[in-house]
DNA sequence: GTCTATAAATCGATAGAC
DNA sequence: GTCTATCGATTTATAGAC
């Protein structure tokens, strides 16, 4: 039997198999080429179909970025729910960063589209719920506080483990020694419990 | 009297009067959209000119794009300069870093687009001059180490020093205080000498 | 150094057949 | 769900006058 599916803000599920060949196509583009570099024409070339095809599913660009980013949130929703359960403000922080670098590393293709790329940004922004996932992990993150200090060590925390993991000089690591280093470097940067 | 000039490998230097509005103009536009979402219009309506005028300067758009690079990299060849000229190696890299938190805070608005814009990732890949003053941050970086745990640590610190003065969370913080904290922050990074 | 004018290609997006 | 065909706007880039 299935665990019962948690609360979803962001409806990443009832994707048609057409759709997720979109998402997955513009996913990879997205991470190479930037999301204003990536045209619909490379999107519908990718998977092998026309451009009305495309259309079809989504019927503007900004459509199929939105489906892009609820795919790519939604893990990170899921990691600050569990983070959000415990009681104990550094222990909160310390579930939520080790679950953000589990999902950076096994995303680490496609992390950098959703935290860099300046149209994602303004998604992140501007689209309500998006903006309510980033809000609770900067809130987790700052751990209660809202001094310069906390602020600071939350861009540093987002920013080491997102920049880390798209770095080209980790680019040949595999996976699990990526994970490793990065959950003990940037342990260092969480103040001790 | 002047100081004498660093030997420089980047060729910043003897840019006319309207090479300078074209450069300064597209760092700005770049920051906001992104390379590929900022088109030669842009720019030429950013400084009041037509399009034609900007190609008298610049005949591609690529050429835009190292000139910004040229100008925004020179900053860090001084910093990792300045570095290497440290005999000890744990020295060198805290010198280093201070510098790198020093540029990456005053130029906060730009510092995104140089390390994660899909385009400017590949100039700074493919053009040679680029890369050797990447490859001489990065050793210095690594402390002398080539292990998983060295790379790592590089990375994140790249990352944190440049995803933090980015993050919409710092935005509103002043620069001094944003050095400040950054600099305590990233420290706790480096290991212990 | 800047302008007008234009070329050729590509952009996002739509209509309608199958 | 995919296709052909097309629209209008915009893209990079060039030619030639001032």
């Amino acid at each position: 039997m299935e665990s019962a599916p948690a609360t979803r803000s962001l409806g990443s599920a009832g994707h048609t198999p057409a759709q997720t060949r979109v998402i997955e196509a513009a996913l990879a583009l997205f991470a190479e080429h930037g999301i204003s570099g990536t045209s619909l024409q490379m999107i519908a070339d990718a998977i092998g179909v026309t451009k009305a095809a495309v259309y079809h599913q989504y019927n503007t660009k900004d459509a199929i970025v939105v489906a892009v980013a609820e795919v790519v949130l939604t893990g990170l929703e899921s990691a600050v729910t569990a983070a959000e359960a415990e009681r104990r403000r550094t222990r909160s922080r310390e579930v939520l960063v080790d679950g953000m670098i589990e999902l950076a590393v096994e995303q680490r293709h496609v992390a950098g589209i959703l935290q860099q790329d300046p149209v994602m940004l303004r998604f992140l922004r501007e689209h309500e719920p998006f903006r309510r996932v980033i809000e609770r992990v900067n809130r987790v993150l700052m751990g209660g506080a809202c001094d310069p200090r906390a602020t600071v060590l939350a861009a540093a925390i987002s920013g080491a483990i997102a920049g880390a993991v798209t770095h080209p000089l980790v680019a040949e690591l595999d996976d699990a020694s990526l994970y490793l280093q990065l959950r003990r470097h940037v342990g260092r940067l969480l103040p001790r419990q």
